[in-house]
DNA sequence: ACGAGATCCTGTCAGC
DNA sequence: TGCTGACAGGATCTCG
């Protein structure tokens, strides 16, 4: 499941090969992954070059701009199973292909999508703005100092990790780095943020920031589905030290960990190591 | 206003 | 062997 760390280093990956490219034309496989509807979709891209790559919460964007119309955003969001990868041409890439953009002088790239939750959006600069998932996004986790982090969690009465995984919060984190950064800060994912002091909210602010650079570092964590840019695994998943390890033992006191679901997500901590 | 739970979708895997 | 059901999960919708 793509978060900031695999959706940042798919935007890097991408950047350097389509930077300046022109896209001549988007091909829809599969029109439930452009709830605009696949003509306006295409009919927006066409002719459409690409300025910059990068990444919002948990948003690939692509900057575009067009002769004689307005400026463009390419929104693309990956959900659980999407990917954007330059055309690799395997069977894997061409079974799950949902938009291919065609560029101009030749190749293309491909967004990939097993379980068809993934949304390519064709927005105007307005548009874009006016997005209520965009405009209520929160900041940015590795841009905040700790003092706006706690601010950010202090008075909420519901649980710390429903709050992390909550986008108009902060944005980016999804279920591994929430559960791996709780782990590595000693707070249970069930705790209501409102019950936690300070100087523990501020922990979890440096465990959160330091789990998420090493994952950048690392290329994202590979899980089922998961390829950056060019179709490589990321190596985060070997860090794990809670996520998708339930029943096996802590890798600090050797206490079993315990399986729970907190916020509805499948959520895994250590008993002894991380308080209430 | 805010929180909780159901929903979407399909590949994978455990169990019979 | 082949089938069934549980599970994974981000955002959105509905309900309390």
């Amino acid at each position: 499941m793509p978060e900031l760390p695999e959706v940042e280093t798919i935007a890097q990956g991408l950047k350097p090969l389509l930077l300046g490219r022109v896209i001549a034309r988007a091909r829809v496989l599969d029109p439930i992954s452009t709830p605009q509807g696949a003509d306006l979709f295409a009919r927006r891209l066409a002719k459409a070059r690409i300025r910059d790559v990068r990444r919002r919460a948990k948003l690939l964007l692509l900057d575009l701009e067009r002769p004689g119309k307005p400026d463009l955003f390419l929104a693309v969001h990956l959900r659980m199973t999407g990917g954007l990868v330059a055309d690799l041409d395997s069977d894997e890439v061409r079974r799950f292909s949902r938009v291919r953009f065609e560029l101009a002088d030749g190749g293309s790239f491909v967004f990939t999508d097993i379980r068809r939750f993934g949304t390519c959006l064709a927005l105007t600069a307005p548009e874009l703005a006016s997005w209520p998932f965009f405009a209520t996004l929160g900041p940015e986790p590795l841009e905040m100092d700790a003092e706006g982090f706690v601010g950010r969690f202090q008075g909420r009465n519901k649980a710390v990790k429903a709050a992390l995984l909550d986008q108009t919060v902060l944005a980016g984190v999804g279920n591994i780095y929430a559960d791996e950064s709780l782990f590595r800060a000693g707070i249970r994912p069930m705790a209501k943020a409102a019950s936690l002091s300070a100087p523990r909210l501020q922990g979890l602010h440096r465990h959160l920031q330091e789990v998420l650079a090493q994952a950048i570092r690392e290329n994202g964590s590979s899980i089922r589905d998961y390829r950056d840019a060019g179709g490589n695994a990321g190596a985060f998943q070997n860090s794990f030290r809670v996520y998708g390890r339930a029943g096996e033992p802590c890798v600090v006191c050797g206490t079993k960990l315990r399986g729970t679901k907190v916020g509805g997500r499948s959520t895994t901590y250590c008993p002894k190591c991380q308080k209430g």
